[in-house]
RNA sequence: GGACGUAUAGCUCAGUUGGUUAGAGCACCACGUUGACAUCGUGGGGGUCACUGGUUCGAGUCCAGUUACGUCCA
């Protein structure tokens, strides 16, 4: 409901629980996020904005979460992954695609179980002693007591998720997927079960992935071991890292090729402690180079001696149990740990005289990700997946139909890789959490036990499988489930389309957001999760499950070091957003991204919880609150709807720059964002809001604000129109502020939000190049004035004298049409713009605000405007090098012109238009603008005979009274004309002729009282001059001038270096080698202007 | 050993297809509380673009090599 207080309206929301902000004027001077951010992440999800609908126009724009492990708590990666897909999804919503992103999280077996093995342990319990049913129980009230943790947390990032479609892995819609897809891949033979090498971890008793495997560096050592020939003639040296794996043995292997021992194989040895008779094999595996050529074979606890035993058909020995103890293979070590057992081996062989020696070895040990201890190799019967199939298929369609394509592109190369060296994937868990495999063993059939060749069905319910073991052993059978559970992945892997129904492929959210558009996540998962999905996908579903994969980068800490728990160097997303919200805190991960893929870190002060770049950012915030509050507070309560788009015909210079910068950045961030370039959009709309928005326009339109009538009102268009389109622009980046803002700006009712408002567009023909380019020129004008003043130390406050003269006509214009900007801009009461010539010839006329240029905005104009003085500029700019090649380029529109001007038919055209220019008012102004002046003025230079000039002169002055009026208010300070012979109106100088050389700048300071100085700067060919009645630091004015020169003069150096070089000049693009030659011309008259001001100190 | 990435101001990073005097934020120095903002404003100082060679009229940018750091794989 809206209510009205004072003169401004704004829209009061009733919420329990919070305080909308009350009126304009009590906007607080510095922005608060705590209660804006919760706010609205609470009315977002509340009146559910982002919920998807199939039906919702548009092409469908899909993101799945990668889902976070359920025990998880929100880490800085969650914060920047989440951060970057919010930024996207925000933005295509806003660009019109239907939109959903689903969340969700998965039920990571590993993790939960370790978790709750902690917490039996503390009671005292056991997983056995509790029995599967109470543990699953336990599990789930832990889940629904606990799970929401990070779902939570994740909110608290204002991600525009549609909660309604939340899914986990556990559920029945994705369990019935994982039934399915098990079920199906072991229809096809794509499943098996079998004896082989796996990843064990002691800790958590389960095999692990090859991916849930960390190598680790350690500094261990390397134990040199002789094993005896059974026929005393000597022996073999071997060296290991692992001397309690001896105990298993079953051969020595060496290399075939190898000389030293080619004349061992097929001799055996007697191995030390329990003297069993190994063989000593040739297998090309073994690297002659490493150690001392001849190789330990222990198959049942090495990956590569188990394929050696297997090609030389080596017995296979375990000697440990699942817990990491040796078993009764390993003789008088059996009951120890595998680390005591290793000492007591190494004793032992050294007690016996085996050991050779000992050596300090720094290798690598895999660790497992979830249990931190080293992982062991280890024989047992598991679930397979048969990868290559699967593989090839994903392979194919990246090589064939290059998908799916990954940002940055480089990774795709990476993906491949690992897609040809994945292994057939072990999917069994011996955990009780999670996705129990759906395979019965008929163990009837083994005497009630489950054996590695006991027969087993599979099925999708137990109903189905009893059905099928009846039919195939017999109505007797007794049917014991697999207690194992499928590895968490693999239930990731069908995500992107288990959460969207599948296996109904004909439900709505499948037909409609399937496949998905794009998938954000880390390289450090494309292996882990990626290539699951698209095999998973690819097999079942016969596409690739997202067109883009968008790889980010890890956030470093403040020493460029990975975060990770073991280092205990994260930092708490939370702690940051308390201190500086949520915005800032996304807005600083997301500027620091450049390119995609690329890490970023984040400064942290580990004492203060402080950091310095979301510090920046906060700021940021606050500057575009003051900003807003600013702009309202000057609407007179006005909403941009009511105020209307600014009306073109009204606008004023400033007007238009602005609206060009703003339509240019509007082009900028959508095409940045439509590359995932999202660190280059928010800094460019970081650099238009606090730069141009900011430092420049608000400045410039200020004192209009504090007058009345249609310039007023049409910078309050302005401001309203370009404030509310910058929020829109700035809102997948941050969402809660700008969200606050545009509902108190617009006014709207709590059943609209910006972050459903359609995503501006650019209208390029605001953009308008010539345009900036002349604001160039005003702001670096301002700047040497600013920086004059600073450096003569004048009082900031103080109003002064200043003079400004060039020579260039094109820029006298620019600084007369944009004279009132300056004076409010530097501080100056008095503003004296001449030519070369210094004195009071340009004053801007005292009197009525407004620029004449500003009356040029219609569209039309403007457009033939900018053509006119394209063509005119370099010849404007050059003289001497077009008047050379003139007769030589006639053909050229801006030669035949001047042609024109030049003979009497010009004359004739020229009164014709002057004519015209009566009944036309814009049409003089339009002269002004395009430098009627300097072209009338150049021909007068350059092409008149000194007899005509003053004929010339005195017919184009008689048009500019008859067009103008001799009462004109007088657009025309920079024409040439009022300085004309014998034509001089009232407020314009002494009839001079302009001064032609830079020599004549020596007459400048005669302008000035003797006592006065004239503190002097220059930028381009502007000359800054301000006046000092009081004492100048002469020696700091000279300095300044010297260091000044010194820079010009290098520049000089350097370009008349590069134009004395006929290669340069021949071969470098015509517009190159006129660009330097304008910039040497330009260099040239800086550097006449500086030395003459030294020469007068 | 293989692959990839990075190297630019004190710090963190930009720098398009090679083309004037290499930019920003933070930090630093000076001045300033002017009615949006001191979470601010204005001005200023600060870089041999890791090194060597090559291509080119011209290289931070392209090529080759070297060094250092990082990551993944073996």
């Amino acid at each position: 409901m809206a209510e009205s207080v004072g003169k401004l309206s704004v829209t009061m929301y009733r919420l329990p629980g919070f305080v909308m902000t009350a009126t304009i004027s009590t906007l607080s001077a510095q922005y608060d996020p705590t209660q804006t951010e919760a706010k609205w992440q609470t009315r977002w999800e509340d009146q559910q904005v982002f919920k998807a609908d199939p039906q919702h126009p548009g092409a469908p724009f899909c993101v799945v979460i990668p889902p976070p492990n359920v025990t998880g708590s929100l880490h800085m990666g969650h914060a920047f992954e989440n951060a970057l897909i919010d930024t996207i999804v925000r933005y295509q919503r806003m660009a019109g695609r239907n939109t959903l992103w689903l969340p969700g999280t998965d039920h990571a077996s590993i993790a939960v179980s370790t978790l709750l093995d902690k917490q039996l342990q503390a009671e005292g319990l056991s997983k056995e002693s509790l029995g599967r049913d109470r543990y699953l129980e336990r599990a789930w009230v832990w889940k629904t007591e606990s799970g929401g943790t990070i779902v939570n947390q994740l909110r608290k990032l204002g991600v525009s998720v549609d909660w309604s479609r939340e899914r986990f892995t556990l559920d029945e819609g994705l369990t019935h997927a994982v039934l399915t897809a098990f079920t199906q891949l072991y229809e096809e033979g794509l499943i098996y079960r079998g004896n082989y090498m796996v990843n064990w971890c002691p800790s958590s008793q389960s095999a692990v992935s090859d991916l849930e495997v960390e190598q680790k560096e350690i500094e261990g050592h390397l134990w040199h071991f002789r094993y005896p020939f059974t026929d005393g003639s000597g022996y073999v040296e071997v060296a290991t890292t692992r001397p309690e794996t001896m105990l298993g043995d079953t051969a020595v292997a060496v290399n075939p090729q190898d000389e030293r021992y080619r004349h061992l194989v097929g001799k055996t040895l007697r191995l030390p402690i329990v003297n069993r008779e190994i063989p000593v094999i040739a297998d090309e595996y073994v690297d002659a180079e490493f150690g001392t050529g001849c190789v330990k074979v222990t198959p049942a606890h090495d990956p590569n001696d188990f394929a050696m035993g297997q090609r030389h058909n080596l017995p296979m020995i375990t000697v440990m149990h699942k817990d990491g103890t040796m078993n009764e293979q390993a003789g008088p070590f059996e009951g120890l740990d595998r680390f005591e057992a290793r000492q007591g081996v190494v004793r032992r062989l050294d007690e016996e005289g085996f050991l050779v020696k000992v050596e300090d070895y720094r290798h690598t040990v895999p660790y497992s990700d979830r249990g931190k201890v080293p992982v062991e190799p280890l024989l047992s019967t598991q679930w397979f997946v048969k990868i290559r199939p699967l593989a090839d298929q994903a392979l194919d369609y990246l090589d064939r139909r290059q998908e799916p394509k990954f940002v940055p592109e480089r990774w795709t190369k990476v993906y491949r890789d690992w897609l040809i060296n994945l292994k057939d994937w072990c999917i069994s868990r011996q955990l009780w959490w999670g996705h129990q495999i759906p395979a019965w063993y008929a163990v009837s059939e083994t005497e009630g036990e489950i054996t590695d060749h006991t027969p087993f069905v599979v099925a999708t319910t137990e109903a189905e499988a009893w059905a099928r073991a009846k039919q195939q052993f017999g109505e007797t059978v007794t049917l014991v489930r697999d207690p194992d559970v499928l590895d968490t992945w693999f239930s990731s892997g069908l995500w992107p389309f288990s959460t969207l129904g599948w296996p109904d492929e004909s439900s709505q959210d499948f037909q409609t957001y399937y496949p998905t558009t794009t998938l954000v996540t880390g390289f450090d998962i494309i292996f882990f999760w990626v290539a699951r999905m698209t095999m998973m996908a690819g097999h079942f579903t016969h596409a690739m499950p997202f067109e883009t994969v968008y790889i980010h980068g890890l956030v470093r800490d403040e020493n460029n070091k990975k975060m990770s728990k073991s280092a205990n160097n994260g930092i708490d997303p939370l702690v940051l957003i308390n201190k500086y919200g949520t915005d800032a805190l996304r807005y600083t991960l997301i500027r620091e991204v450049t390119g995609a893929g690329q890490d970023i870190r984040l400064e942290y002060d580990r004492k203060t919880d402080e950091s310095s770049s979301v510090e920046a950012s906060r700021n940021f915030t606050n500057k575009l609150w003051n900003a807003s509050r600013f702009v309202m507070m000057n609407l007179d309560g006005q909403s941009p709807a009511v105020l209307g788009v600014p009306d073109l015909n009204h606008l004023e210079l400033a007007d238009r720059w602005i609206l060009s910068r703003y339509n240019r950045v509007v082009q900028s961030v959508r095409r940045h964002l439509d590359q995932y370039g999202l660190g280059e959009a928010a800094k460019d709309l970081y650099e238009f809001i606090w730069g141009d928005f900011c430092d420049w326009y608000i400045e410039l339109v200020k004192t209009r604000l504090q007058t009345d009538g249609l310039s007023k009102r049409t910078a309050q268009q302005t401001l309203a129109f370009v404030l509310d389109g910058t929020l829109k622009l700035l809102h997948p980046f941050m969402p809660h502020i700008t969200e606050e803002v545009w509902h108190t700006l617009t006014q709207v009712g709590e059943d609209q939000f910006l972050a459903v408002q359609p995503y501006p567009t650019a209208f390029p023909g605001l953009v308008d190049d010539q345009l900036e380019q002349q604001f160039t020129l005003l702001f670096n004008t301002v700047r040497t004035v600013r920086n004059l003043r600073a450096e003569a130390g004048i009082k900031p406050g103080l109003r002064i004298e200043t003079i400004l003269q060039s020579e260039n006509p094109a820029e006298r214009q620019v600084l007369q049409a944009t004279a009132d900007y300056i004076r409010d801009l530097g501080k100056i009461d008095s503003l004296v713009i001449a030519g070369t010539q210094p004195g009071p010839a340009d004053t801007p006329p005292p009197g009525p605000r407004g620029n004449p240029l500003a009356k040029l905005d219609s569209q039309r104009l403007v457009a033939e405007v900018k053509d006119f003085w394209q063509a005119m500029q370099p010849l404007l700019e050059q003289p001497l090098h077009y008047t050379s090649s003139f007769f030589g380029d006639l053909r050229r529109p801006a030669f035949t012109l001047l042609w024109l001007l030049a003979g009497l038919i010009a004359l004739k055209l020229l009164a014709a238009v002057a004519a015209a220019v009566d009944s036309t008012p814009l049409l003089g102004s339009l002269m002004e603008l395009v430098g009627l002046g300097y072209t009338v003025n150049f021909v007068r230079r350059h092409w008149l005979k000194a007899g005509d000039r003053q004929r010339f002169q005195q017919t184009l002055h008689q048009w500019w009274l008859d067009a103008m009026g001799p009462e004109s208010p007088s657009p025309r300070p920079s024409t040439p004309l009022p300085r004309l012979k014998g034509a001089a109106p009232a407020q314009t100088s002494p009839p001079l002729d302009r001064a032609d050389s830079p020599a004549d700048l020596a007459l400048a300071p005669a302008e000035a009282p003797p006592s006065r100085q004239l503190f002097a700067g220059v930028t381009g060919t502007v000359q800054v001059l301000i006046p000092l009645t009081g004492i100048v630091d002469i020696e700091a004015l000279r300095a300044k001038l010297t260091k000044d020169l010194a820079k010009v003069e290098a520049e000089i150096k350097s370009l008349s270096g590069r134009l004395s070089n006929p290669g340069f000049v021949d071969k470098a693009p015509p517009e190159v080698v006129q660009g330097a030659r304008d910039a040497l011309a330009e260099a040239e008259a800086q550097a006449a202007i500086l030395q003459s001001r030294l020469q007068l100190l």
